[in-house]
DNA sequence: GCGGGGTAGTGATACGTACCACGTGATGCG
DNA sequence: CGCATCACGTGGTACGTATCACTACCCCGC
């Protein structure tokens, strides 16, 4: 079947096609009237305009790719923020998954803007800091997290404040020892959070059994407890996400630590089993799908040569439960 | 920057765009010598076919709408494996992500196939049954997972005969009081789990308490555990997923019940947590990457017009964990 | 020497859109 | 009235590619 074109749309609205692009477009000059009979016959016959001639003409791909990572399922909810943005502002968002290192990634990336097919590409996956597209391609690469030089977020998703809080509030209720159980380093996120730790321990004089880790996963969570000789007072665990929490606290079982006098944990991502093992998981639950939206506008902002949108914060709070004993407030 | 074009190619190599084209296509009589020059001069200066220019000419768009849920992380793996599967057959994978009923969905899916802009479309979150393109529209529609008439599973992730195999084994060390916690309706996977449970305990001849749930998430779990009474033997709780699983245990837990005594529960997908939870839960794992892979591969064929390729099976596997007091074999 | 047939390559064109440069009446204004 | 201005619209072209129709050339057998 062949599509309608905007010539037949032309025809019997018994205009010029270029009558009819302005209309489309809102650019010319066009009486009343005659928009309206375009826009009616355009409707009647089903007509769409052609992306590819469009971006034929307009030298502009309107794609956008989006990196994303293996297996770190909640980049979906990211993913569907980041797409549901880019749609509204007329971009297709492809999303390409790519697998090892960091560094073989920012090869695919750097690819992936040479080819002139994107317009921008946003990486939800991690890259090496700094990268940026090819001398010649214009192609702009936005990362959704980001740091400036001194290590504060300015990304929504680096935003590790809340394990501030988290040390703060525990300390507060008596605890003196800790460790974190930190995430993969190439990730901005693992970073942010054990630079995060780290700066609340030293800064209100706590005792540090270390920054162990280097997985997301609960093997690394139960590996990291195993290595954790038997203290007299409780350890307080500032784990990286649930799932390293869900490892810790199966560790813990085993070796016989019952909360919380021995061990306290506390999560990130709020994941939905968080709130269902036992004991429930003390996390922070973000808003990835407002995370996606956010870094995509900043793309989209980058695109149209717009100043970025100033981020307010507010995608994170967190959720006390049993694995702290649950603390502020009364619950 | 201006992009080098097929015509700057010819041109540096001495001879017509047409020839270039050939070249890269792989078409017409071109003799070695100048094949060589051409992809010589072509990788010299970075040249990438224009898409969009592609795309007009040829009238294939090359992109492939996949039609995602809101909320079902585990999606992410499927669209990795067909994004993947998608770009090796040249195509571009665009990820839509659209909330609301099946219909709504499905609404918005034929406007994606009348929009004349893909080619075809993936569908991995529910569509009602039997949706094809609107007439006029050359758009493949492809779901995911799909059925015969006879409720026999011809797509990867509808086989839900191992519902079958978790109640068989079951019965076969001694119970004899089932029940199933089910998905929501709409989607393809939830009904083939509740069509196989249905039908292995009817042909074994057991004790069923009943189909409850009617969606994907802990919560729901937990409230239909909330309504059974108390029995007198094991109850054999068949999860719709491990999300569900974890939800039973909470409640189960919540009432005193104990593992395997008491209850006893299989879930679907192996989520991580699930081999960190107190008790571990017994699940199925699924290659959900494969899976994508392989939904792709159908849509891929079917642009292609060629015959679908036969699935084999073998995308799944029972892990049994302490939640069923483990089974087979010797762990 | 001549036709037949294969090889290697070219010129021209169409795809559907956006937009520049240009009418063409109608209107304003002294 | 005569000229400038304005509102409304049109003709024509370019974007980069794939492909049809065609030519030029060479080899071969008779």
């Amino acid at each position: 079947m062949n599509m309608p074109t905007s010539r037949d749309v032309a025809q019997l609205a018994g205009v010029s096609q270029t009558t009819v692009s302005y209309v489309l477009n809102g650019r010319g000059n066009v009486s009343d009237a005659t928009r309206e009979r375009v826009l009616a016959i355009a409707a009647e016959i089903g007509y769409r305009p052609n992306q590819a001639a469009r971006s034929m003409r307009t030298r502009r791909s309107g794609r956008i790719a989006v990196i994303m990572g293996a297996g770190i399922d909640t980049h979906m909810r990211l993913l569907a923020g980041a797409s549901e943005v880019a749609q509204d502002a007329g971009y297709a968002a492809e999303s390409h998954h790519i697998d090892g290192t960091p560094d073989a990634r920012a090869e695919r990336v750097l690819d992936l803007a040479a080819s002139g097919q994107y317009e921008g590409i946003l990486t939800i996956a991690p890259v090496p800091d700094g990268l940026t597209a090819p001398t010649g391609s214009d192609c702009v690469i936005v990362p959704a997290a980001t740091f400036d030089a001194e290590l504060h977020s300015v990304g929504p998703l680096a935003d590790a404040t809340l394990i501030g809080t988290f040390v703060e509030t525990l300390a507060a209720a008596g605890h003196r020892t800790f460790v974190h159980v930190s995430g993969p380093e190439h990730y901005v996120s693992a970073r942010a959070r054990s630079a995060a730790y780290a700066q609340a321990v030293e800064r209100l004089g706590l005792r540090s059994l270390g920054m162990i880790g280097g997985g997301w996963g609960a093997e690394t969570g139960r590996r990291a407890i195993l290595e954790l000789a038997p203290q007299d007072e409780t350890i307080a665990v500032i784990a990286g996400n649930d799932d390293l929490a869900i490892g810790v606290l199966r560790d813990a079982a085993e070796r016989g630590w019952s909360l919380p006098d021995d061990l306290v944990v506390t999560g990130w991502d709020n994941h939905e089993f968080g709130a269902y093992t036992t004991p429930t998981i003390t996390t922070v639950d973000v808003d990835f799908r407002e995370a996606g939206r956010r870094a995509m506008r900043r793309l989209v902002a980058a695109l149209g040569h717009e100043a970025p949108v100033p981020e307010e914060q507010g995608l994170m709070r967190i959720i006390w439960r049993e694995s702290t004993g649950s603390l502020p407030g009364v619950d």
